[in-house]
RNA sequence: CGGGAAGUAGCGCAGCCUGGUAGCGCACUACACUGGGGGUGUAGGGGUCGCAGGUUCAAAUCCUGUCUUCCCGACCA
């Protein structure tokens, strides 16, 4: 049989570059002519959905954030995941600034290292294994121990090269027995992960200091108060390892810790060249403990000085030094020619959980109050009647003003009541929000209004641009 | 995995007991009004009742199986 074959002509191929590369790529340009609310896609709903129970699972649902794909595992819309992008990428510059390196390890593994390291079996049904078309078992990672220290081992051989701290940003898979608290507890979840290698134990208690810093870093940026506890090692194993807990009312677990906290500085951005152990020493001198480690009939500490509360865990780093280099031959040669161990970390941060968090720990009734930094957009501009021609006008030069002086917007100029574009902004959480109507544009200004406090307050309109930027 | 519930329009639900033309609210579409906190009216569109089998003249409704989802517990970033 002859297969007609439609035949490309001659010429040569030529794209033209000029045109693009001509344009401005910054992203705020770029995504300028998008935002505005009725040519985006934020699907809020009015209602409650009735498989939430969680408030920051009502509010992800309710304000277009997420959707369920299946039981623990969501496809993010596009408000959420610029919020998972900005969250991911305070904690890449925390990560790069206590000097680890960024690499990206793949969701799928092969089955062989697991076998190796012999927690193929050990994991159990949480593991979701999968089998390719010529039968080679394969699983999705719920963790890359197994793949870091192999590629540690295949690349490394000197202790020239230690320290060493690799870090990526991934997918996992947990087949939990029961997801629940959407984001919090899913299935398929986002996470960084990072593994540091060192010669000596005093050096992986080095490294372990780096990132407790860049974990108190990393929360405090978030908006977070987060609080490190002493933690179970439980099946990892280890001397060392904290839990960081960050507070919120509706946290899953109790939690105890002394008021001393509260007087505590955040260290700043230049501490990761000198000595850390005064910080951690710091920061670990208060009694601090999850009910799990909390012993209520006798808790060793004076219970006047503890306060309670609930709190989420969105970090957990381990020092635990040849537990895996050992048995998986993660040795490097060391300066008197000795082969020697090497000494390893490991340190994780649920990345979208860290949004459940977030949300539980700021919202009220009205919906969510992202802090700023993680904000999906920065300022929302509502204009409160499309039908006046001078309210569109002004509104449409704001969105531009604003877009030009690098200000992120998000400008509802939606055919919909006023009320209903409230609702709305309240709901999506941006943390400043600009009216104007007919009302104020007779007097020249526009009503500015806080998220997170409330307070409203009329701005002239020329002024209202410099005023957010 | 043990215990408990639920699958009917995009969302929230009624109808099932007692089998007989598939409903309500919100959302959606069109038009008009309204325009500073989810406004009003009129007219519309949308559902093989999770799936499979069985009983019956007839099944959303009764029976069996199965899948999915949610809640409580043990587990966990």
């Amino acid at each position: 049989m002859i297969k007609k074959i439609a035949v490309l002509p001659r010429k040569p191929l030529r794209y033209r570059y000029d045109n693009v590369t001509k344009q401005d790529n910054s992203n705020t340009k770029a995504e300028s002519k998008i935002m505005r609310l009725s040519r985006y896609f934020i699907p809020t709903i009015k209602e409650t959905p009735s498989e939430a129970q969680i408030v920051s699972h009502r509010l992800m649902l309710r304000a277009g954030l997420i959707r369920q794909s299946a039981a623990g595992i969501y496809t993010w819309l596009p408000l959420g995941l610029k919020v998972l992008k900005k969250i991911e990428n305070i904690v890449r510059e925390e990560q790069n600034r206590a000097g680890a390196h960024e690499l990206l390890m793949p969701t799928i593994q092969s089955a062989d290292l697991w076998q190796e390291s012999g927690r193929y079996d050990d994991y159990g049904k949480e593991m979701l294994r999968i089998e390719d078309r010529h039968g080679r078992e394969l699983l999705y990672g719920p963790t890359n121990e197994e793949l870091i220290t192999d590629i540690f081992r295949r690349e490394v051989r000197s202790y020239r090269d230690l320290p060493l701290n690799l870090y990526h940003i991934q997918w996992k898979f947990r087949d939990e027995i029961r997801p629940r608290f959407g984001v919090m507890r899913g299935r398929e979840f986002l996470m960084k992960d990072n593994y540091s290698f060192d010669l000596t134990a005093e050096e992986g208690v080095h490294s372990y200091n780096a990132m407790f810093v860049a974990y108190l870093r990393t929360f405090a940026r978030l908006g977070l108060r987060a609080i490190p506890m002493k933690a179970d090692t439980g099946p990892i194993g280890g001397d060392l390892s904290h839990e960081f807990i960050v507070l919120a009312e509706t946290g899953e677990s109790e939690v105890f810790f002394d008021k001393g906290f509260d007087a505590f500085e955040i260290p700043g951005e230049d501490v990761f060249d000198g000595d850390l152990q005064p910080i951690v020493d710091q920061w670990t001198s208060l009694y601090a403990a999850t009910d799990e480690m909390h012993d209520v009939e006798n808790p060793g500490v004076d219970m006047k000085n503890i306060q309670t509360g609930r709190g989420i865990e969105v970090g957990h780093i381990f020092f635990f030094g040849d537990k895996y280099s050992k048995p998986m031959g993660a040795s490097v040669q060391g300066p008197e020619g000795d082969i020697v161990d090497v000494q390893m970390g490991s340190y994780g941060i649920g990345v979208s959980r860290l949004i459940g968090g977030i949300i539980e720990a700021s919202h009220d009734d009205n919906g969510i109050i992202w802090p700023e930094s993680v904000a999906p957009f920065k300022v929302g501009l509502m204009n409160l009647n499309v039908k006046n021609d001078e309210c569109v006008e002004t509104c449409d030069r704001l969105y531009k003003e604003f877009t030009a002086a690098g200000v992120e917007i998000l400008y509802d100029d939606r055919k919909e009541g006023a009320g209903a574009k409230f609702a709305d902004m309240d709901l999506i959480g941006l943390p400043w929000q600009v009216a104007l109507g007919p009302r104020g544009l007779k007097s020249g200004m526009v009503e500015l209004k806080n998220r997170a406090t409330g307070e409203r307050e009329e701005v002239a309109i020329d002024d209202i641009v410099a005023r957010l930027s």
